[in-house]
DNA sequence: ATTTAATACATAAGAAAGTTAGGTATAGTT
DNA sequence: AACTATACCTAACTTTCTTATGTATTAAAT
């Protein structure tokens, strides 16, 4: 209960898109927000209007590909990584670790 | 050397900000800059494009109180935190904080 | 039987928060 | 005399979200 909803950073979602994907294999849209929900017990959600977007900017890149499956007469878009997916996400998350780093340095011991 | 300069996420300057100033008291916004840049080894780097339009607009709200003073002829703004400012920090550190908690869920291990 | 919720995709308008590129001015260094 | 560092500033632009809305199918509830 009181599962207070967190905004994200600006910038962190294509990091989070494509580690679950590099992870996870591949995953539809709609399946990517309820996994990251999940996860987090709630306390991140990914809209929509952020996420569909991104999803076909990561494939526009050729970080992502989609194969297109109808499940239940309901079409699922499932997406997954690329090689080209899979180096830029080495340094997506290089840099979201020196990120994170830095803040702990920064905010210090108000982490604690 | 090869000090690579990450990028911000958008909406972690203004925490950033007062949570310097909460533990270092008062300070101008040329030395908060240069103090991000030794702090974090040059590794982030505050633009003074993003920083004097935050300083503003959280003096704005109220979180932040100025004092100019003339230092060797130059005018240096004195910034430092209210005690609105104050109760703010701790929901800004406590949104930063479990922001770092859900991506080191999501991410791992991969951040390890 | 009809409404509501869940699944599954999508876009468009607007806000927020940066980057990039400029500007002014003084002091100190080459 | 030119350049670097200090110290402030703004404006145009871009990126990346939020909010709102739309379509369509399936399952559950009233």
């Amino acid at each position: 209960m009181c599962m207070q909803k967190n905004n994200l950073y600006k910038g962190s979602l294509s990091t989070i898109i494509l580690s679950l994907l590099k992870e996870q294999g591949k995953m539809y849209g709609y399946k990517i927000t309820r996994e990251v929900e999940k996860i987090t017990s709630g306390q991140m959600v990914i809209t929509e209007g952020a996420l569909y977007p991104t999803l076909h900017k990561l494939e526009a890149k050729g970080l992502l590909s989609v194969e297109i499956k109808k499940v239940n007469n309901r079409v699922r878009k499932y997406y997954f990584i690329t090689e080209k997916g899979k180096k830029e996400t080495v340094n997506l998350l290089r840099e979201m670790k020196s990120f994170i780093e830095n803040m702990e340095i920064i905010l210090n011991p108000k982490l604690a």
